[in-house]
DNA sequence: GTAAAGTGAGTGTCTAGTCAGTCATACTCA
DNA sequence: TGAGTATGACTGACTAGACACTCACTTTAC
C-alpha cells in the first residue's frame, strides 16, 4: 500500500504494476497473489486511505468541549493529517476520480467516514447552514478543508494563516 | 472538440482516439492532421472549455450596479453555464486532473481567466477575507462555486434552491 | 519433507501514431 | 466546355511498444 501510495503520487494511475512491484521489493508476480487485479489494489488503498484520514480527523475528539472548540479540534486535525502526509492526499485525489473506484467501494468509504458526516450533519442544523440540504452543507464544508489543506501543502511558510483563515472561513459559513 | 468532450465524458481519458475520431465522423488518421498527439488535443481542447466558461460567466457584466448584484450576476452567468452544459464541466473535471496537460497550458488558461481573478480579488479585499491570500480567497471561491455546481447538476430538481444557498454561503464568506 | 511464498520470462491484448495510397476540389487551358 | 492536373484532406491497415496478468519453476520456513 505504501509503494502503492509512492508510485501514484510521482507516476499517476497508469504507472505499470511492475513499478508499484519493484517498489514494494516483491516481483510483479506476487503483487497478484496479494492483489486480483491492478483495479482492486486501488480500490482497497481507496479504501485505506479515505478510513486513515477519518479516523485521524477524529483522533483525541474532545466530548464535553464548546461546540466551537470541538469544531476547531475537528478542523485542526484534518490539516494536521493533510500537512504530515501529503504524498496520502494526493494518491487519494487521484483514485477519488478514477473510474476504476467501485461505486461499492466508494459506499463502503462513506460509511468509514460516517462519524465525521454526523458531525458535518451537526454543524449543519444548528447554523446558518440549515438551508442546505445534508449533502450539499457536507459537501461544502469538506471543499473548504480540502482547499485549506491545498494551500497550507503547497505554501508551507504561511500554513498556519492558511489553517486558521480557512476555519474562520468555515465558522462564518456556519454560524 | 465536441466529439472528445462527448468521448471522454462517456469513456475518461484513457479512451482510443479512434473512438474520439469515430465520434467526430472522421477517420483515427485525419484526427493526426489536426492534432500533433493526443496529449495536444487534451490541451487544446482543455484550453477552449477554460476561455469558454470565463468567457460565459463574465457575460453582460453590469458595469454600474450595487457590488452584491454584480456578485450575484457573476455566479448565476457562472452557475448557468454549468448547468447548461454539464458534459464540458465533467469533460474539463477530468482533464482539470490529467497529468497530461502541460504547465504551459494551465498556465495560458490562468490568463484567459484574468478578468475572473480581478473581480474575486476585488470581492476579497473589500470584506473579510482580506486577511486571506490572493490565491487562497480565489481558490476558496471557486470550490465553493464547484461545490454548487456539482449539487446542482446532480439534483437538478433542487437546482434554484442550491444555486441561492451556494450565494449566500459565498456573500457570508466575502463580506 | 512439504507447503507456502515468491519469481520473472512469456503471452495476449490493446492502442498511439505512421504512411502509402485514394479521393474531392479548384483551377488551367486546348 | 470538359479533360487534365495540382493540391491537400482523408483513409485505415499496419507497426512498434507497452503492460496486465499467468504459470512453471525456485526458494524459504517450519
Amino acid at each position: 500500500m505504501k509503494a502503492a501510495t509512492r508510485v501514484i503520487v510521482t507516476q499517476g494511475l497508469s504507472a505499470p504494476t511492475a513499478t508499484i512491484a519493484q517498489e514494494a521489493g516483491i516481483s510483479n508476480g506476487s503483487l497478484f497473489t496479494y492483489f486480483e487485479s491492478k483495479a482492486d489494489l486501488f480500490n482497497q488503498l481507496y479504501l485505506e486511505l479515505k478510513a486513515g484520514m477519518a479516523s485521524a480527523a477524529l483522533q483525541g475528539f474532545p466530548a464535553g468541549d464548546d461546540f466551537r472548540k470541538q469544531v476547531f479540534q475537528l478542523w485542526s486535525n484534518w490539516m494536521e493529517w493533510a500537512t504530515s502526509n501529503p504524498e496520502k492526499r494526493r494518491a487519494l485525489a487521484q483514485l477519488g476520480v478514477s473510474d476504476e473506484i467501485t461505486p461499492a467501494t466508494r459506499a463502503a468509504a462513506h460509511k468509514t467516514m460516517a462519524s465525521l458526516a454526523d458531525l458535518m450533519e451537526q454543524m449543519r442544523t444548528s447554523g446558518s447552514l440549515r438551508n442546505a440540504s445534508k449533502g450539499f452543507a457536507a459537501a461544502i464544508m469538506s471543499s473548504l478543508a480540502e482547499t485549506t489543506m491545498d494551500f497550507m501543502i503547497h505554501d508551507p511558510a504561511n500554513a498556519k494563516k492558511h489553517c486558521k483563515v480557512g476555519f474562520e472561513i468555515l465558522w462564518r459559513a456556519i454560524t
